[in-house]
DNA sequence: GTAACATATGAACAGATGTTCAAATGTTCG
DNA sequence: CGAACATTTGAACATCTGTTCATATGTTAC
């Protein structure tokens, strides 16, 4: 890989941006969390999963049926976004209801379509 | 599968919501479009991409350097990038120069840290 | 024109990811 | 307790995705 670049680092690079920007960069952990956040609005289903819940809580079978998908294929899903605590949920009876954790997904599905529509 | 559902839908969904929901989701393509613009963000490489960019616009050479990557997974990656309108480029002499084509990028990657942060 | 540099591109490979299927777990009700 | 329901889980499979490598394109300077 250096080796590849040998020539680009002694022509190209542009010692003072490059090392100015180097500093500034967030360390490798919180870019791979906030990339990692980001991945669960990147599946359309998840995506779709969490449309749902913006309007109303909801039991797994539910949403499956709403999506037209399979219940275990959902419930895969929803195990990811609770994972990223984006969701939560509690037991009733024989069901379990998943609801959004916070407004985060409302403000982040948002700015995204502003992005969208432009 | 419809058939493993068969049971499902004759005692878990709760028809009323079922419904409701079915009609309030947005279509097909615009959670698609939604999803592949979060795409963009769920990749390590291309977040550290656009870190580097909210600080200064800059040529492929210079973000592989920074990135310690190879310029020709850097100029992949800008590629899909510019597919979807998150960045732009221009010559100059030699080198592109790539550059964010808006805000964006940086109310995205804030409304992502917000949640991180918690 | 040719040489040197900067970037782009295509094919191939490896790893990640989502769905399916079958089976397990946990809950309620008689 | 056992039967029925709702959800979860794990393994297998197919697809998607990112990087590498080799090569092509495009620019400048001589």
């Amino acid at each position: 890989m250096a080796d590849d670049m040998q020539f680009c680092e002694t022509q190209c690079v542009h010692e003072d941006i490059v090392e100015k920007v180097k500093k500034l960069l967030p360390d490798e952990e919180a870019i791979y969390d906030l990339a990692d956040l980001f991945k669960m609005f990147g599946d359309t289903t998840r995506m779709k999963i969490m449309y749902v819940l913006l309007e109303s809580e909801m039991c797994v079978c539910d949403i499956a049926e709403i999506l037209g998908m399979t219940q275990s294929a959902i419930s895969h899903q929803l195990r990811i976004l609770k994972s990223s605590k984006l969701i939560t949920s509690r037991r009733e009876g024989k069901s379990v209801i998943y609801f959004l954790a916070d407004d985060h997904v409302r403000s982040i599905v948002n700015q995204g379509m502003e992005h969208i529509f432009e």
